[in-house]
Order: C-alpha cells, then sequence, then structure tokens
DNA sequence: CATATGTAGATGCAATTGCAACTATATGCG
DNA sequence: CGCATATAGTTGCAATTGCATCTACATATG
C-alpha cells in the first residue's frame, strides 16, 4: 500500500490556544498532535501488513476482511449489503470485489429466494483455505507490529480510547 | 474516500491464548481487537474528513499535507525527496501529486544549482491561501472528530501510546 | 392495479494507484 | 579518465477507485 495521507501539525494552531474546545474550530494542540500519530500509524501499519501479505504471495488485506466476514457468516452466506455494513467498503466496491473474489472461486453467489433483487455470497472451501493462509501472515504481522511493542493492559487502553472515536454504523 | 480496509476479530484467536508473546505468531485477543479497531476508526477518520473538504469543493487531504509542508519550509522550499520523507507518500505519488499542485499553479519547480538531477519545490501564494482554506475544513474537522471525543490527557495518553505503535523513518 | 419511491447491486468512464522500467545526473574507485 | 553503481525523478501500462448513473425488484399509497 502505497497511498499515504499523512498529516502534520500545523505550526500556528500551537500559538494561541484559550477558547474551549466547544466554541472553536481549530483543534488544540494535543488534538492535532493525537490525530497526526493516528494518521501515521495507522497508514505505516497497514502499510506493513499489506507488504508482509505481498511478500507471501497473498491478496491484499481487503480480501482477508471480505472473507473473514463470510467465514464468521457460516453457510448462510451473507448479502452484499451487509458486508458493506460491516467491512465499511463502498458499495462499487465490495460488488468489484465480490467478483474478483468469485473469479477465483473463494466465494460463490446464490440467488436468495425471497428478494428477487439480491443475491447471497457464500464462502468457498478454496476461500477458507485463502483466509487461512492470509491470517498465518496477517496474524503475525498484528502480533509484531502491535501486540510486541504494547503490553496487554496497554493495548486495552488503546482499544477503549479508539473506541471514543468511533462513530456508530448499522454493523456496531 | 471509500477504500476500506477494515479488520476484524479472528474469532479462533481468543479460544486459547496461552504462550507468551514473543515466541507466537498468533496474535493476542488484545492485540487484535487494538488493530482492528485502528483500522477501522482511522478509516473512518480520514473518510469523514475527506468528505468535509469534498463538501467544501476543496483538494483531497493528500494536497494538504503536501502544502502544509511546503509552507513549513517557506522559501527555500524542498526537494520531492524530502517530501517523501516527511509524508510517507509513495515516491511516484510525490512525482505526479506535484505534477497536479504545478498545473494547479499551487507549486513551482525550480532547478536546483548543485544537483543537476533534482528540483525545488516551492509553495506559491495561491498554494498559501488553498492550504489555508483547506486548514479551515480540515481543522474543524479533527476539532469535531478527535478534540471533542477526548479530554485533553486522554488525548496526550492516545498519542503516547500511538508513538510506541510508530516506525522510524527518515523524519521522525 | 398503477404510479411513485426506495433498496440491491452493477457498470461506464475518468482519475488515481502500483509496478516496473526508464532517463539523467552523481559518486566511488581502479 | 572510464566504468560501475547509486540517487533523483518520470512514465507506460495495468489495476483499482470514485463518481454518477443505471437496471431490476420491492414496497407504499391512492
Amino acid at each position: 500500500m502505497h497511498l499515504h495521507l499523512v498529516v502534520n501539525l500545523d505550526a500556528t494552531a500551537s500559538i494561541a490556544y484559550a477558547a474551549t474546545m466547544s466554541e472553536r474550530a481549530t483543534p488544540s494542540p494535543e488534538a492535532i498532535k493525537a490525530w497526526a500519530r493516528l494518521m501515521r500509524v495507522s497508514r505505516q501499519l497497514v502499510e506493513r501488513a499489506e507488504d508482509a501479505l505481498k511478500d507471501g504471495g497473498l491478496p491484499p488485506l481487503a480480501w482477508y476482511d471480505v472473507l473473514h466476514e463470510l467465514a464468521e457468516a457460516g453457510e448462510g452466506g451473507l448479502r452484499p449489503f451487509q458486508l458493506i455494513e460491516r467491512t465499511l467498503f463502498a458499495q462499487y466496491n465490495i460488488s468489484r470485489l465480490l467478483a474478483r473474489l468469485e473469479a477465483d472461486r473463494l466465494v460463490e453467489k446464490l440467488r436468495v429466494a425471497d428478494d428477487g433483487r439480491g443475491q447471497t455470497i457464500r464462502i468457498t472451501g478454496k476461500g477458507r483455505e485463502t483466509r487461512r493462509r492470509m491470517w498465518a501472515v496477517y496474524g503475525r504481522s498484528i502480533a509484531e507490529l502491535v501486540g510486541a511493542r504494547l503490553s496487554t493492559s496497554e493495548l486495552d487502553a488503546l482499544s477503549r480510547l479508539l473506541r471514543r472515536l468511533r462513530h456508530p454504523t448499522a454493523s456496531d
């Protein structure tokens, strides 16, 4: 992954910070720093994980996300719109990603009885196998990049803080 | 922004976690959760910020990052490779982004005397103005999305945790 | 039933990204 | 100097993304 939208501190912002948060448009220096770190770190980590998969001759992270959801869903499969809710991919992105996954026989599309517009996506055996191989690499990346750098309680603290930044979606 | 590589918990990972971190490839449940949150939240936030810029008829975040670095650099400008170090963009991405910025007269390319291969990029007046207008929107996004959701000390705590996940680069 | 509106998903096209190769200048070294 | 290698930056081409639109089916309402 080589798209990096990295942000940096705005020099002027730290000069005069006085008013309370709710009344101002300019963020506090602390907010800017946290934002900048979040942007930079998340991109570095994604890139590292993507590189690891690439080095292993495996598909990109996006494929893992979809295969993971479908594996969890089991034989019943999921509707594309449910994948959109869970993964936050854009609609057209899911549409095309599923087409690629189907072309690789990692998923199959099934007509759904009670809604003529829809389809159900089900992971195949090959898809499960691919997901397993991806997890071997991806999981190692997570262990190295995050698990090895913070203690369990620090990881919990980080999760709690990030949770507060989350925006509600249909799935979580 | 509509590319979302969202990760989710691996169901099997939480079943039997016993060995110590250093010996295993499978990450702890806490590491997986922190990773998943980081991926999900960072993408949501980027998307929100990008949407805000789009709604304001402004260029994407990537432009801000480059304009910001160039504005900080002042009249001396920066070499493209310095921008790469600071922003973490891929080399070919910077090359083309600068071409677009130059086409919009937001930056100018200057031949550099002591290295015939290189060039120096300098922000123009129009570039500074565009950066200012972008910051009005972008800064508000940061204030709303991050500044308004965590206290100053929580923001500091978040920054410190994220710092530990950072990977060394030429610039930081 | 007929029309209007909403939802599920696909797709044409332009822009961007990623990869790999390429040009051009610089530097190290015999 | 002359060649090998490294660095700075660009570019052709394929793949992916984003936008806008489009088709098809579903649901609501008179």
